[in-house]
DNA sequence: AAAGATTGTTGTTGACGACAACAATTCGCG
DNA sequence: CGCGAATTGTTGTCGTCAACAACAATCTTT
């Protein structure tokens, strides 16, 4: 079960008698295959990166896609609700309401119920830029259906429905 | 298919009249429930949880375990090599194995072939340890099993085998 | 009314990815 | 052969993110 490496290939040599290895498709990862973080890792990874780069053009990272998300389906949450929900710091969350509000798609609202909290609304613009946004982030849903297939993706969100 | 929440539970009033939604389980996720991105990130986070739990006691994280793992398969590797196959970059890589030097896990070994790299080895302390290691993280991996089922974890692998 | 809990905020720490620059060394090509 | 280009390890900076801790303002509990 160990070194898979060792066997194949006929090795290149550098100019003395050294054996070069540096060609990643020959080193073996042992027990890392194994492990189902390494790989769920490297993929979340590799989704993130296509989701920055597929909503690149109007700059909208994951964790506030998600937070726009939340708001839009549930008007006037509180700030401790929504990080909550996502498992996002409720430190954390200021600075990325911080930066949505000034980009006017968010608005904290003081709350007359509970005068600690504030409730989250999108503005109007936040709401349509909200939609143009789901769009992309279909797109790029797209890409992972490419990436893994119609059948693996479904199966996967199946599987991981319990940690949403 | 929107308001899921706003049907059931009868809610929670404070000392007003207005409706809070505070608990997590009432608030919907509307488009991030199709997403693998959300579903895949929550999951990772919790799988690095445990596996940081798991091997506390020994003080090694993720990263630091797939170093390990991999210098202990491929004895002799160059630090440029490591870091391409593990998708970690080569600047992380250097502050990386300083620590796992300093713990005499590992060593680096001037490279006679090319003296602009290191070869890199386990220490015979690094080897004990690393078997270790890899005891606690399968324990950690049985968590994973119990967590979301046999058949689905060796699903799970065989869809993101492509990223390893 | 007093004690305790919650909410938003600020700040710190550390792991991590992405980049840029640099010296030492090796490689490719004329 | 020799010289410019590429590679390797290193240092440093920047931004994202999770985990804490502390704090003032405001509820809630008793």
């Amino acid at each position: 079960m160990t070194a898979t490496a060792a066997l194949t290939s006929p090795r290149k040599r550098s100019g003395n008698g050294a054996v070069r290895r540096n060609d990643a498709d020959e080193i073996g990862l042992d027990a890392l295959v194994g492990h189902a973080g390494y790989a769920v890792r490297r993929f979340q990874i590799w989704i993130f990166q296509d989701f920055i780069r597929t909503l690149g053009d109007v700059d909208i990272r994951p964790t506030q896609y998600s937070v726009l998300t939340v708001v839009g389906a549930n008007p006037g949450l509180s700030q401790m609700a929504v990080a909550k929900r996502l498992g996002i710091e409720r430190a954390r969350l200021v600075h990325l309401l911080d930066s949505l509000e000034q980009r006017r798609l968010v608005k904290r609202v003081k709350s007359k119920a509970d005068r600690r909290s504030h409730a989250l609304h999108l503005t109007a613009q936040g709401a349509t830029a909200l939609a143009k946004f789901k769009r992309l982030a279909a797109e790029h849903e797209r890409h992972v259906e490419e990436k893994i297939g119609k059948e693996n993706r479904e199966q996967l969100l199946r599987i991981l429905a319990g940690f949403t």
